[in-house]
RNA sequence: GACCCCUUCGUCUAGCGGUUAGGACACAUCCCUUUCACGGAUGCGACACGAGUUCGAUUCUCGUAGGGGUCGCCA
């Protein structure tokens, strides 16, 4: 039989980690053994559940790259894929469970389902077998004076209506399991194969919620600069351990060395650090082209224009190993694009610093001007010439045509700058450095 | 209060009776270097505690402590 896994989020809010992990690995079982995976709304909750929220939802998985087969957008033999759409399954099934008398109403109509205070075993494949006793908690409300079901009911009716084989989810929910397994039996199913994932926690240890740190993919991640595949590996990081020498694989890898039986057991922190560090992995590994695509939003966002990718791409490529976040980028790079960059403070006061750094400027700018080409090693020869004839280091130089050249004391090599702004650029930049920094 | 899950360096983890307890991130130092980085090298650093089983426990069992979760007409 078919692997058929879903993912199955309330509307509530943006996507967070924890659910897109959840996602992840539901994703990865399907893909692995060629299964279906399958998205399901779970609008059930009319007073809390909004059209942007699913909307966000969608927008975060497509962006991760976790496409679903059935769902939303996608369609598929089982719909329609949003609960507040199937109140006619699930008047169905509650009249089974009417049939075999396992319902009671409520004074106010409110009807609950009478469990059957039995023994009741979870099958996990992360938690091994789980038994209960026998509860003695009161019967749970399935039906909503109004005529709308609750959670566990639907949650139900719909794993046994789509027919899903595995049900992949926080192990904040196997305390409920039982509930549900006792919902199957009602109904004469079976069960699917449970796979009860840890919780992904803050630093502190406390449960990652809403308003913390690198929760929100959409806030935290998409627009804080980070590659979905940088973001798709390190969650995978969290609670499970490839077999693998590396930690940093990719999609494919990933999906080929996917075990949920190696799910862990325990849960897991969440580590901003290691999550830049796989983004900066990424980010140092794409092409020039591929990087500007990431970067220009980014880019744009800080105003910055140009006509001519490649020089761009060259641009955001040269400082690629620097940064760990496209959002760094700009600060890196602007001066690329613009003729009136700012000379930073620090530069302004060590240019100033030492009488004869406008003389050795003027010198690598006359040594410069001579160049009949220009290429990386061309502006190296120049300026190595025109530190010799001055007696100084071309260590003693690169620093000043730096901060002429960018206004800042860090960056790419000199020689880089000076080949991808051109010499006509090159030239113009070390003359406004002398008159606007040095007055010379 | 009851029940469930969990417990190896600061963090993510390897380990599945005998290891100098390994790796990654972070941190520190050094090397490389025109800056910042990258890279390389080294260092720092852990089996929660207590019983038991065993010739021998990080590993198996029980207990304790600690952490997390669940017990809704939320999902």
């Amino acid at each position: 039989m078919s692997i058929r896994v879903r993912f199955a989020p309330s509307p509530t809010g943006d996507l967070h980690v924890g659910g897109a992990r959840t996602a992840l690995f539901n994703w990865l079982m399907a893909r692995k053994s060629g299964g279906t995976f399958i998205l399901r709304v779970e609008d059930t909750d009319g007073a809390r559940n909004t059209a942007e929220a699913a909307a966000g939802i969608i927008k975060g998985m497509r962006w991760l790259g976790l496409d679903w087969d059935e769902g939303p957008e996608a369609g598929g033999d089982c719909g329609p894929y949003f609960q507040s759409q199937r109140k006619d399954i699930y008047d169905a099934y509650f009249k089974k469970l009417e049939d075999v008398g396992r319902t009671y109403a409520e004074a106010d109509g409110a009807m609950r389902f009478k469990f059957s205070r039995t023994a009741i075993t979870v099958h996990d494949l992360v938690c091994g077998d789980v038994t209960f006793a026998p509860t003695e908690e009161p019967d749970m409300t399935i039906r909503r004076p109004d005529g709308s079901y609750i959670f566990h009911f639907v949650n139900v009716v719909d794993d046994i209506e789509m027919r899903m084989t595995h049900v992949i989810r926080g192990e904040d929910h196997l305390s409920n399991t039982w509930k549900h397994i006792d919902l199957f039996n009602a109904f004469g199913a079976t069960p699917p194969t449970y796979v009860h994932i840890p919780l992904i926690l803050n630093p502190d240890g406390t449960k990652m919620s809403k308003r913390d740190e690198g929760s929100a993919i959409e806030h935290s991640y998409m627009n804080a600069g980070f590659l979905p595949a940088a973001v798709f590996n390190y969650l995978c990081m969290l609670g499970w351990t490839p077999k693998s020498e590396s930690e940093k694989l990719s999609r494919e890898e990933l999906t080929a060395l996917f075990d949920a039986d190696a799910i862990h057991s325990s849960n897991a922190k969440f580590d901003l650090k290691k999550a830049l560090w796989f983004n900066a992995q990424y980010l140092r590994e794409l092409s020039p082209a591929d990087l500007l695509q990431h970067a220009r939003p980014f880019l744009t966002a800080k105003g910055l224009i140009w006509t001519d990718d490649t020089l761009a791409a060259a641009a955001v490529h040269s400082v690629r190993e620097k940064v760990s976040l496209l959002t760094e980028l700009p600060e890196w790079v602007h001066y690329f694009f613009r003729e009136d960059y700012p000379f930073e403070a620090d530069v302004v006061t060590k240019l100033k610093a030492k009488p004869e750094n406008a003389g050795l400027l003027k010198a690598a700018a006359e040594h410069l001007a001579q160049s009949t080409e220009w290429t990386e090693q061309s502006v190296h020869d120049a300026v190595e010439a025109a530190a010799k004839a001055l007696s100084v280091k071309p260590g003693a130089m690169m620093p000043l045509l730096r901060f002429a050249l960018s206004g800042q004391s860090r960056g790419p090599g000199v020689t880089t700058i000076a080949h991808l702004i051109g010499k006509e650029k090159t030239l113009a930049r070390i003359q406004r450095a002398l008159s606007e920094v040095l007055g010379a």
